[in-house]
RNA sequence: GGGCGCGUGGUGGAAUGGGUAGACACGAGGGACUUAAAAUCCCUUGGCUUCGGCCAUGCAGGUUCGAUCCCUGCCGCGCCCA
């Protein structure tokens, strides 16, 4: 008997696929089809085992959906812009292009030597022309259809990189690579609407069913509807502090009131200063509590006070220069100027409220602006307290009295009922929202109104690798699209990186030609698409990657949605809701007819290993540590002591990584899958264990000895059932074999359904077990075992994929276990006739009784009583009552 | 601070339209084979026990004939949003 030699097996299989075109793609769009794909990777150069995991798990659904008859579209292809690339370039000296087109070819083998069922004639590759020049084509039709557009925006500035930081690329304020203070920029750029599909977004996600709900909702919190009411207030002067010195830019002079009744005058004109600020709330039930007005310190209304005031404006530079993530705002010190500016109450005559400029005020949210009611918003009530303002409660609690009522510390944000409030008074919350909405609608001093926190997706990145952005500026015309005879903007390869910046920016020659329209000098736009652009559209293009078109709309119409998505939890916000909004902006602009992308969603977990310290602390890599004859962790180097910490995330930082690559050279890449799937849940975090990997190893050797010890005896292939089966009838070992093996395909198909894979291979290794234990060597026993072989063989295929290929050879068979149909439970083998039913007393098991199904109850009941168990648990009491669960239970109540 | 999720043997995990808790593995212990080792095979393996049983699904309650599963409150961990 030969050993199992993984590596001659491997690659003979993986040629043979090859040569048989095992994993093309069918070309006829005809019949039940599944689109089966897992997010394209990062070139960074190496698979780690995260893309082992992912790609195991997409491939163990391609395969299994191959065998089930539906025509499999698997592709592969490369996110291959991205700023590891420049990286590389200012590191190592090597041309992103370069870097990123080695990286590919490495990383393609190490994917193929995992024996993926993956047609690799479909690749594409972002980086490319061939790709990019689509999309710029496409974001010209999104400009038409107002779905691009250009405006000023606040980035994170690296003066030392002279580059646009993400934000979490800012690291306690520094740049993470210069170390700098960020500075904040206006720059203007390039934006996707996708807030005007923000309502479409938030209720699809409802129709999504095959997608995990925590994903669902993350997504629904990004969006964060909030019903409120806008509302619009008068400003004026403050005329009781007019002679507020601390407010030296309000003397008048320097601020332009309009005319109340102007219209279209709500925005701050050049140096002037509206009189109408509009503020959005949730709450405008509260208006009769409110105390103060605030704005945003990058509301425009703050920046035009701040010209002439200077205490303003040192504030304002004070917010800046703290992080304008949400959190930080949270988290720091509620603060405020006043501006010297006043807000008429919209409901009561004469009631002014003062205006503030307030750090916790976002320019992002809402309209940049807010009223604060101290009495029921927390935020407001802090603010309140330390600016000496009133706190005057308007919705009372429940059972206390408006007359006594009082805030402390504390807001009160529950439901009750409004008091103090006028025309509101003894309306519930609900109700009072509403009312309040409405009359401010009538009084023309506002309306009902919907916003999100979703906000448009800013594009623009000052960067360099990364898809150009088709847009001439003209000092004359402005913006001008490149014209479409003149796609694809190519990016230039004669590029340096030697000076921090951009090096499109910098190029001597690349940026300069004629505006389009007037056909004066003009400047290229030197900004590249965010990489999410690129991930945004790929999984149509697989459809057809070759097409001179973006989409070959009978391919698209076929193929797309996916059927299932796999990819990490890391990606449930941006990538898969940017994905979202692109198919419907695709729609809408006539390319592709669909709005949801992925159908199905499976998200994997994160891939874990111990952490290892030597005595100085030091993190090692587990290739470093090694156990000694007692089981302690020592060092390879020197035997000395190592700390053994808890299982984490794998990252570099820690070195608690390990090469897939190692891995499959040393056990092959059946094992290396084998592992991935049967530990744990998909969607869990797995544990990579060396003791995983050698289970996974020893199941592999175990299978090829049970088929190679049997082979020998087993009947040819296709040999009918010998009478001495068929005749068995209901009893007997080899039906009870049979049982067993229709049982198992019946509950591994069940398992691989509902991608709960490690319980399939729970049951795989269940049949194993049954099938190692089946003696006799008999003619019907034999056939028996053949049968249970073939199933087993066949059933482990989708997951140990070589293996399993060559066992089907040598169970004499001359056809490719890939292009054969899935297996079959037999009905009349897996229908049980009888049943076990337990039995208990008071809910504790007392016994078990076998049954044929469907009993009578009077003959369960009598059966149960006279266990026993059940008569020594009784003591000789009657039971007060019997419950009956049909096949299940009988539970005696003493 | 808010939202969501998760807590089951030494370990990874099975079992939820409430109905025999611990499938399948890993590890550990014992045995067989071997000059020996590796590999392989077999047995045992939640805890306690007076060998009758008893206790066990983070803790404390509740609902139910019956709760890992449903409800309430705590504790811990993770993720997302702050």
């Amino acid at each position: 008997m030969s050993r199992y030699d993984f590596k001659a097996n491997e690659s003979k299989w993986q040629a043979a696929w090859a040569k048989a075109g095992a994993f093309a793609t069918p070309a006829g769009l005809m019949g039940p089809k599944a689109y089966v794909l897992e997010m394209f990777p990062y070139p960074s150069g190496h698979i780690h085992v995260g893309h082992v995991r992912v790609y195991t798990l997409g491939d163990v659904i391609a395969r299994y959906k191959r065998a089930r008859g539906f025509n499999v579209l698997h592709p592969m292809g490369w996110d291959a812009f991205g700023l590891p690339a420049e990286n590389a370039a200012i590191e190592n000296r090597v041309h992103p292009a370069t870097w990123t087109h080695q990286n590919i070819a490495h990383m393609r083998g190490q994917l193929q030597s995992m024996g993926l069922s993956i047609d690799w004639s479909r690749e594409v590759t972002t980086c490319e022309p061939e790709y990019y020049r689509h999309e710029q084509k496409m974001f010209l039709d999104f400009l038409k259809a107002g779905l691009a557009y250009r405006r000023e925006s606040w980035v994170n500035w690296d003066p030392v990189d002279q580059t646009v930081l993400a934000n979490e690329q800012v690291i306690d304020g520094k740049g993470w690579r210069s170390g700098a203070p960020v500075e904040k920029r206006k720059l203007s750029q390039w934006f996707l609407r996708i807030t005007a599909f923000a309502e479409e977004l938030r209720n699809d996600l409802a129709g999504l069913e095959h997608w995990p709900d925590r994903v669902r909702i993350m997504q629904e919190n990004w969006i964060g509807r909030s019903e409120g009411a806008r509302v619009r207030f008068r400003l004026e002067r403050d005329s009781s502090q007019s002679a507020n010195s601390s407010s030296p830019g309000l003397s008048g002079r320097s601020m332009r009131v309009d005319a109340p009744d102007k219209p279209g005058h709500d925005e701050v004109m050049g140096q002037g200063i509206s009189d109408r600020l509009e503020v959005f709330t949730t709450r405008p039930d509260t208006l009769f509590g409110a105390a103060f007005v605030a704005i945003s310190p990058n509301h425009p209304l703050a920046d035009a006070l701040a010209r002439t005031d200077a205490r303003l404006a040192a504030f304002i530079a004070e917010c800046n220069a703290r992080g304008t993530s949400e959190e930080a705002i949270e988290k720091a010190e509620k603060k405020g100027v006043p501006t010297g500016l006043v807000a008429a109450h919209p409901f009561i005559d004469g009631r002014t409220l003062p205006v503030y400029v307030a750090n916790f005020v976002l320019m992002e949210y809402g309209t940049g602006a807010i009223f604060g009611c101290p009495a029921h918003d927390q935020r407001d009530l802090d603010f309140a307290r330390k600016y000496d303002l009133p706190v005057r409660p308007v919705v009372i609690p429940d059972g206390d009295d408006p007359a006594t009522f009082t805030i402390g510390s504390e807001a009160f944000v529950g439901d009750g009922r409004l008091a103090h409030s006028d025309f509101l008074d003894g309306l519930p919350v609900a109700e009072a929202k509403a009312e309040a909405a409405r009359r401010l609608e009538a009084g023309g001093q506002g309306k009902a109104e919907i916003t999100y926190r979703l906000r448009d997706w800013g594009v623009s990145r000052q960067r360099y690798w990364g898809c150009p952005i088709p847009i001439i500026h003209c000092p004359d015309c402005g913006p001008q699209p490149v014209p479409e005879k003149d796609l694809p903007v190519r990016l230039p390869d004669d590029v340096s990186f030697d000076a921090p910046g951009n090096p499109l920016a910098r190029h001597p020659t690349w940026k300069h030609v004629p505006c389009p329209a007037c056909g004066k000098a003009a400047e290229r736009e030197t900004d590249t698409f965010d990489t999410f652009f690129e991930s945004s559209w790929y999984f149509a293009r697989y459809c057809s990657p070759r097409a001179d078109v973006p989409f070959e709309r009978d391919a698209v119409d076929y193929w797309m949605p996916v059927d299932q998505y796999v990819g990490g939890i890391e990606h449930a916000v941006l990538h898969l809701l940017y994905s979202r909004f692109f198919t419907r902006a695709l729609k809408q602009c006539g390319y592709i007819g669909l709005d949801e992308p992925f159908d199905g969603l499976l998200t994997q977990g994160m891939v874990c290993h111990e952490t290892y310290r030597d005595g100085d602390g030091k993190w090692l890599f587990p290739d470093e540590v090694r156990r000694d004859a007692a089981g302690a962790a020592v060092t390879v180097a020197d035997g000395s002591a190592v700390t053994v910490g808890r299982s984490e995330k794998m990252s570099k930082s820690k070195k608690n990584v390990v090469d897939p690559q190692q891995i499959i050279e040393s056990y092959g890449a059946d094992t290396v899958r084998l592992f991935i799937v049967s530990d744990s849940p998909p969607e869990r975090d797995l544990e990579w264990t060396d003791a995983g990997i050698d289970g996974a190893w020893r199941y592999l050797g175990r299978l090829w000895r049970l088929v190679e010890d049997a082979v020998s005896e087993l009947p040819a292939p296709g040999t009918d059932v010998p009478a001495a089966v068929a005749a068995e009838g209901g009893s007997g070992p080899a039906f009870a074999a049979r049982r067993v093996i229709h049982k198992a395909i019946r509950d591994a198909t069940d398992d691989i359904e509902r991608l709960h894979f490690n319980r399939m291979v729970a049951r795989l290794r269940e049949l194993t077990n049954a099938l190692a234990e089946l003696n006799g060597d008999d003619p019907a026993t034999n056939w028996v075992r053949r049968e249970g072989l073939e199933a087993l063989v066949r059933l482990a295929a989708p997951t140990i994929p070589h293996i399993a290929e060559e066992l089907w050879t040598r169970l004499g068979h001359r056809d490719m276990l890939v292009s054969l149909p899935w297996p079959e439970a037999d009905a009349r083998l897996v229908a049980d006739a009888t049943v076990t039913v337990a039995v208990q007393v008071n809910g504790k098991l007392r016994g078990t009784i076998e049954l044929a199904r469907d009993a009578d109850k009077a003959a369960v009941e009598k059966a149960a009583l006279a266990l026993p168990g059940v008569q020594s648990a009784m003591a000789g009491q009657p039971p007060r009552k019997v419950i009956v669960v049909p096949n299940r239970i009988v539970n005696v109540v003493a």
